[in-house]
DNA sequence: CTGAAAGCGCTTACAG
DNA sequence: CTGAAAGCGCTTACAG
C-alpha cells in the first residue's frame, strides 16, 4: 500500500506537506501542491481513514439506522436520508436494526466506536430512558417514532392529527361502521405497547378521536406490519356480522394487503367499502386502485434531520430540539364513490 | 473515553492481558479473565475500531452497493444481503451508488480506503474494463448486471432464459401480439446500451427468441425505469393501432407501472390484456390483480455473494467463479384468464 | 511556508 | 499464561 510517507519521500518533501496539501489545512506553496498532487496522482496515493479517523476522532460519516430495508416506507425514507445527506457533503451509511432493541443498541454502539459523527436512528425498540442515556454520548436525531418529552433532538411524524385528518375523511365520504387496522383494541391506548412503536399507538388514539367526533361505530384489529398482515386483518374484519364501510390502516403496507386480503373473497374498493392509509408511500399512487393516504412532510421531516445532526455534532449541549413536520391528506380513488 | 489502556491499570494487568481476555487470541487464564470482563464491564469500555483496524488492516465490515434503496427490488436485495452476511458474522454496510458510475467508483474508493473488507456491487455504470482493473484492488464480487467473461467473481441473474419462459408463456395462454417494456427497440439489441445496464439487454434478447419460436408479432417501448416510466409505456402502447394482447415487463416496478397506466384508460388486466413481469419483488404477489413474474433464486444468488466475497477475503489469488442462479416463473392473477 | 517529534489506541512479534 | 516494545498511517502541537 502506498502511505503518505512514500509520497513524501518520492516528492522530496514532508509527510506534513503532503497532508497540507492534500487537506488544505495549512497554506503551502503553489509550487509545492502542484508537485504533491502529482505525486500523489503517480503513485496512486489513497489516504487511509482509519488512520485518519484514529487521529483525528471523527470520521465524516453519519449512521442511518432504519428497523428493516424492506418496507415500503423505510426504504422511501433511508433513500431521502442518504440524499440529503450527501448534499450537505456527509457520507451516509445504512444500518439495518430489525426493529429490535439488540440491533438499535448496536446502531448506537457503532457511534460511539468512532465509526460515524453522528446518528439518526428510527428507535422502536428502545426505550425512552435508554436513548436519552445513548444520546449523551454520541450525536443523535431520533426520528419520530416515539414521545421523548424534549431531551434528545427528534423529529416527529404528525401521527395523531393525520390519522384523525383520514379518519374524518372516511365519515365525511359516508362512512358509518369504521374499522382500524394496526390497532389490537380501541381501549386502553395508552396503556398499550404495540411491538411496532408508539407511532402506532398516536394514529390509533388520532382514528378513536375522529370517530368519536363523528358518532360512528369502530372495530379495530391487528396482526403485525406486512402485507401478509394486512390481509390477515382484511379476513379478521370479513368475519364479522357486517363488513365496517370504511377502513383506515396505520401504513399504506397494511393497507395494500387489506385491500388484496378483501380483492381474494371478492369485496371491492372503494365499490364495497373505503381504504385510507397512512405514508404516501411511492406505490400509494400506482395501485389500482390508487390508495389515498396521509402524506407527512417528508422534505420538512429530512431536512430537520439533517439541520439538528449537522448542529449537535458541532455542538453537544445544544438545547434539544422536537420538531413535528405538517402533513396532507391526498384523496386518491380507494376513497372516491364511482357513479354507477 | 476509557481506553484499553485504563481498563488494563484498574485491573492490574497489561493492556495485552486486556486484548486476549477480549479476543481471545492468545490463552487467558480463567480468572484473569473475569477480572477484565468485569473491569471493562464497570468502566463501560468500548473497543476503539479506528485503531484496530488500522493496525489489523481490517475492518470486519463488508460494503453492499446498490443503485438506490429506493426500488422494489434493490432494497429487497439488500435486506436479504445484510441478513446473510449478518448470519455469516460480517457487518454489513449499504450504500446507493445512484446507478453512476461516480458512485460505483465511490463504493470502491471506501473499499480501498479499508473502510470495508470486502464490497458486494451491482454494478451499471462502470465498465467492464473498469471493473476488472478495481477488483484487483478491493476483494469484490458482482452481482448479475454484466457479463464479465469470468475475470472477477459473479453472480448472474437468469436474465436470458428467464424472459425467455416469461414470454413463452405468454404465448402459450394465446397471445398473439406481444409488447416488451424496457427495451426501446428489438433490433440490434448487441450494439444497443441501455443506461440501466446490459440486463435490460439481456432481458429483451430472451424475449425475442420466444417471439421468434413462437412466430407471434411484437413491438417494444422504453422510458425509464420507474413506475412513473411504466405508465408511460403503457400510453405508448395505447397509441398504437392496435393493443398488444400480451405484455413482457422487464421489471416488476415497470409492470406495476403498465397496469396503473392501462387502468387510467379502462383497460383491464387480464381480461383486456396479459402482464407479466420480472424480479417477483413481494408486491408482485399483493396487487390486485396480482402480478405473474420471474422469480430468480434470490437464496442462492445471496448465498453465493457471501460465500464467493469470504473465499476472496481469504484468498485474493483464487480462480474468479461466474454463477448463475436458477429461477421459477410464477404464474398469478395477471396471465390467468377468467371465466366469464 | 515547512518540518521533526509525539501520539491517537490498538495488536503483532518477540521474549520469558 | 503474561508482558514490554514497536509500529499501523495519519495529524496535532511545537518550533522555526
Amino acid at each position: 500500500m502506498v502511505t503518505m510517507r512514500d509520497v513524501a519521500q518520492e516528492a522530496g518533501v514532508s509527510p506534513m506537506t503532503v497532508s497540507n496539501a492534500l487537506t488544505g489545512r495549512r497554506p503551502v506553496s503553489a509550487r509545492t501542491r502542484q508537485l504533491v498532487l502529482e505525486t500523489v496522482e503517480r503513485l496512486g496515493y489513497q489516504v487511509n481513514v482509519a488512520a485518519r479517523s484514529l487521529r483525528q476522532g471523527r470520521t465524516g460519516v453519519v449512521g442511518i439506522a432504519v428497523p428493516t430495508l424492506d418496507s415500503h416506507y423505510y426504504s422511501q425514507l433511508g433513500h431521502r436520508l442518504v440524499l440529503a445527506f450527501s448534499q450537505a457533503g456527509l457520507a451516509t451509511v445504512v444500518e439495518e436494526t430489525h426493529a429490535s432493541r439488540e440491533g438499535e443498541l448496536a446502531a448506537f454502539r457503532d457511534s460511539r466506536l468512532n465509526a460515524y459523527d453522528g446518528l439518526v436512528i428510527a428507535a422502536l425498540g428502545l426505550s425512552e430512558r435508554e436513548i436519552n442515556a445513548l444520546s449523551r454520548e454520541v450525536p443523535v436525531v431520533v426520528l419520530g417514532e416515539q414521545e421523548l418529552h424534549q431531551t434528545v433532538d427528534h423529529v416527529s411524524m404528525p401521527n395523531l392529527e393525520g390519522s384523525e385528518a383520514a379518519t374524518r375523511l372516511l365519515v365525511s365520504r359516508g362512512c358509518r361502521r369504521l374499522a382500524i387496522v394496526g390497532s389490537p383494541s380501541l381501549d386502553d391506548l395508552a396503556d398499550f405497547v404495540v411491538p411496532e412503536g408508539a407511532a402506532f399507538t398516536l394514529r390509533a388514539e388520532g382514528f378513536l378521536r375522529a370517530v368519536r367526533e363523528g358518532g360512528v361505530s369502530a372495530t379495530a384489529t391487528h396482526a403485525g406490519v406486512t402485507q401478509a398482515a394486512g390481509v390477515r386483518c382484511a379476513e379478521n374484519l370479513l368475519a364479522l356480522d357486517e363488513l365496517p364501510d370504511g377502513i383506515f390502516c396505520v401504513t399504506d403496507t397494511l393497507a395494500f394487503g387489506v385491500v388484496r386480503g378483501l380483492a381474494d373473497h371478492g369485496v371491492r374498493v372503494p365499490d364495497d367499502v373505503l381504504v385510507i392509509g397512512f405514508d404516501d408511500v411511492e406505490d400509494a399512487r400506482y395501485r389500482v386502485p390508487s390508495l389515498s393516504s396521509v402524506a407527512p412532510d417528508l422534505d420538512h421531516l429530512v431536512d430537520e434531520a439533517v439541520q439538528l445532526l449537522q448542529r449537535r455534532i458541532a455542538d453537544p449541549s445544544a438545547a434539544p430540539r422536537d420538531v413535528t413536520v405538517g402533513f396532507t391528506v391526498v384523496e386518491r380513488e380507494s376513497t372516491t364513490r364511482r357513479g354507477r
